[in-house]
DNA sequence: ATCACAATACCTATAAATAGGTATTTTTCA
DNA sequence: TGAAAAATACCTATTTATAGGTATTGTGAT
């Protein structure tokens, strides 16, 4: 496995792809080398043509994302295998630990994560993305990464912050007093490791939450 | 011209057209309805197609942005046009002036900037990009939105600021007083028109400063 | 040579954010 | 029904940021 890696994306739809190509044009390390439109066609694709790294939907056709996913490790083992989901549950995190996959990563994660996700893989690691990763709870692992869960209320603040409103504004449109916004900032900056507003607002935006 | 508008997108490299597509898939008040390649393709599609707004690239081959625009305006002059560039030189003002198009805005705006450009065309008002206008440093008109330009130390600041240093820290790395670098920071919220660092690092983060 | 702008610096006062705590109530879930 | 997590609230001290000024120096363009 060498620079570039050689990538199959899969989805059914088209236009996601098309996403994702996008933000692979240009890039040294990787390259789409495949599409697919359905399992099938991914197992398809594995025949004719060298692939490092797939990236699958779960919500594919014919074999789903985890079907899919076993049957490439087991015919092609040194495969590493990314999926994508469009939720945020972790109803699938049982299927993800027995599929043999690599990284599991929200939908809508965002360019930054994507790429995270892929040094993860190619280091060996596996990673899930944060959204999902808190809401199942799983148990520390090796090469996890660290991970981070947002409350609803703290998302809320996230949002107001980056409307640029300081946290007596807060208090007031949240009827909360604003000592319970100064302790929400605080845990906020704790759980994203960030140093203050700034790194905060940066990784709202890197990350889609503003 | 009512909702969803219709749009057409051209440019020479198909995957650019993928990219604003995916922009505008799942958008309630725009649909793009046409594809084009050149600037012939473009005119081609006016005469089988109702086109609300054209969203033409500078560099398309056969009739170029602008002439292709002027072309369009003769014929369907209720059609709104926005001309997209790569490059912030603002050496193209004039023949934008001159060819009736109601937005220029710079290729790597982000998608932020781009629905702003098209909220201002649906109003009838002129859009030019922000990185573009201060460049040129046009006259005010009606309907332009306000220019801001950042200066090469500001911008270094902001870069600073993304990393989350305090004054002090950036003062220390760029040798120079603090006092100075609070006065930038002052010049910079105001010129972005921004009442503090959360509001700067979205600005930044959403038009690729950071 | 002059004018505009960029970059620099200083001062003061106030507002806001951050860091360190502790602690209670409410929700949620197993 | 209990335990854990989330949301709430308060206190204090310190650091940073913001807003209002003014002012000097260098530089590039006309």
């Amino acid at each position: 496995m060498n620079k570039p890696y050689q990538i199959l994306i899969a989805d059914d739809h088209q236009m996601f792809i098309d996403g994702i190509k996008l933000i692979f044009s240009n890039h040294a390390d990787y390259e789409i080398v495949a599409e697919a439109l359905s399992g099938k066609d991914v197992l398809d694709r594995f025949k004719t043509q060298k692939i490092d790294i797939a990236i699958l939907d779960v919500n594919m056709p014919k074999p789903n994302g985890f079907e899919t996913c076993k049957l490439i490790k087991k015919h092609y083992p040194n495969c590493r295998i990314m999926i994508l989901t469009m939720y945020a549950e972790g109803q699938f995190l049982n299927e993800f630990m027995e599929s043999g996959a690599s990284a599991y990563v929200l939908k809508n994660a965002g360019k930054a994560e994507l790429l995270r996700a892929l040094e993860s893989i190619v280091n060996g690691q596996v990673y899930i993305g944060k959204q999902l990763k808190l809401i199942a709870d799983v148990p520390e692992r090796d090469g996890f990464t660290k991970s981070f869960s947002l409350t609803k209320r703290e998302l809320e603040i996230i949002a107001l912050l980056a409307k640029e409103k300081t946290s007596a504004e807060i208090a007031d449109m949240l009827f909360i007093s604003t000592y319970t916004v100064n302790t929400h900032r605080k845990n906020i900056l704790n759980k994203l490791d960030v140093k203050n507003t700034a790194g905060l607002i940066k990784y709202a935006s890197e990350n889609g939450i503003v």
